[in-house]
DNA sequence: GATGAATGAGTCTTCATTCAT
DNA sequence: AATGAATGAAGACTCATTCAT
């Protein structure tokens, strides 16, 4: 029985990651210091180490709990994704991931790219990300299997190809609304759209 | 020592920056210190300041170079899309950049990734790339126009939203290649091609 | 180690201050290293600069602590003034300077001189050290005043006059202490003394 | 035969003091770099090195040729000494001070209170700074037994000590008129006077 | 259990001086 | 003789982490 509550510990855990997200998203991962997450955390360093023992174990708890979020979040989509044409699917996909970014003090997407950054030189990390990523490419590629299937896509084509693609678009997206914005779910959306079309004109 | 020749200045320049993207992308940014670079540029730190006179300015020279770069490779690609079907042109775009990438101690997706994840907290960097992505996507969007004009696209398609899902595909592409692997720019192409044909059915 | 107290902390800026004192008036200002500074007061690098967060606050707080407490030993005469006459007064003052600076590892007179040096280029050490002189100048031009309604001096006499010819003898007798010696505050009033009874015969 | 002639080289020479006596009262002694110095002179580096072998010696230089400077122009003023009454004699000198000063991009009493804070920890420069001193209080003790022989001063006054209350102020004027300022030499003229009527008084 | 002051290795950067051309 | 690029030791400061209280 530990001196304070299991759900104490939770929410502790919970503070000191709102905290780390905050500065790490406002000033990067590396631009960040301890202090300022104590700080922003408004408990000891004491505290803070007791709960993650290295700003390491921080940025990996960071993005790691990101990825965990985003996957709860995707779960239903994938879930349904037979029941959506390719592009209303991926539309879907970047609304989701844009719905889970609009919180305050977090933005999932500059936390993906400092995570795919640090992901570079800490592989704890980047095997971490790898196993999301690929689980997440497998889900995709199902989907696809799904849509030949349902005779959305040809006999032919092959589903890892088309799941590679829908990964990037995906991905892309992110990159593109962090670095550039000007870019909505609702853009991929039609712009895959009438890419789907192009195909119908190009082959008669 | 009178002055040098500016032939000579260009190589010593380039002779830094060599040894700034390879300890980069080994170590990452951040990690990477500046006697890291001193010490495999082989030169002395007084003369590496003399050349880039901050660890900023070098990390900006860095990633802007690859994008200079990387432009000038693209260039006749994008003079040309209109010759292409949109997969093919993908394929090809993410062929250069792959070729770019290959050569001994440089590897652009990765500055990629270690650039965009830099410029959410660096106001110069962040400038400078959303500057040539922005001319990026206006020539896609022309591009985009091309097809569409060629009969490639439908009439109303609009060539924004074309040209924004192809440059989620491309910067995509690179995420996925950088961080997952196993994606080459012939999936690329045959999964959009797979997606293009999509449409087709779909509306039958 | 939980908050320390008032007592502790004023204790370790006192201690760093000490380290500082003595390395400036061995070594000069500039040629202090702050790893001097560290070793001789016994603490860490980041000790140091959690109490005195860069060299130059060091360096204004060494040279205005100096100069507190100098005021607060000329306070008592500067409120007797009146009652002495010119040359005792200066010599008294002179006194506390010389008195002042006695105690081992701190000497007055250099401090100042080096503070002097350091003003030409440090603006807010200027300023500070122009309204303590100010001040100064002022209490001593009171003090004119009622050497003059006292009968003293002359009638026509300007006290502005005298006051700062009184800090110059002040102010050049700690130059001519420190960069020549041989010199004696009893050797200032002496002297003082024969210059005021020269005025008698002159005007003879 | 030297290459270049001796006038050539005293030019050069003076042309380097002239750039280091800017940049030390401007940035004073130490953060004036070497690089400052060959930048404002408009010659190499190796030049100026040539002709001055370390920044000490440059600092020497710069210092001790100001003192010579000076020495020149006191030396009328003390020839005539024992034809002014001490008051008019101070303030001739401090005009002589004040002037010398009033040059371009040079000013005395700045690089007065460089030297005297430089001389605390460069024993060349104290000695030679001493030797200067002493001469001159000297000869401001021959000029106080002039004025005791011609009856200006009393029988019994110390002419050493006269002495030491001249040279006080005369460098009490230098570091009042450079932290200070709203001095000039008739007011320490003035003041001086009304200081020595105030004995007689005094003594009545 | 918690606190936050202290640690000290490690960073970026400067600058007096040299010496190949 | 002159040039100015190169050197590299040294300096100010930071910050992840610890541990005495």
């Amino acid at each position: 029985m530990p001196k304070i509550s299991d759900a104490k510990r939770d929410a502790r855990r919970a503070q000191i990651l709102e905290a780390a997200w905050t500065n790490f998203q406002r000033r990067g991962l590396h631009a960040t210091t301890m202090d300022d997450i104590i700080r922003t955390s408004g408990l000891s360093a004491g505290a803070v180490y007791s709960y993650y023992p290295s700003k390491e174990d921080l940025i990996f708890a960071a993005v790691t709990s990101s990825l965990s979020g985003l996957r709860l979040r995707l779960e239903p989509i994938l879930e349904s994704a037979s029941q959506l044409p390719p592009d209303q699917f991926v539309g879907k996909i970047a609304e989701a991931i844009s719905a889970f970014t609009a919180r305050d003090g977090y933005d999932l997407k500059r936390i993906a790219l400092l995570g795919w950054s640090e992901a570079q030189r800490n592989e704890r990390l980047r095997e971490t990300m790898q196993t999301f990523y690929r689980i997440f490419r497998d889900r995709l590629t199902e989907a696809a299997e799904n849509w030949r299937q349902a005779g959305v896509l040809r006999e032919r084509a092959s589903a890892r190809d088309v799941a590679k693609v829908i990964l990037a678009e995906i991905l892309g997206f992110v990159v593109q609304a962090a670095i550039l914005g000007e870019v909505e779910p609702k853009h991929l959306a039609k712009g895959i759209r009438a890419l789907m079309s192009a195909g119908a004109i190009d082959t008669s």
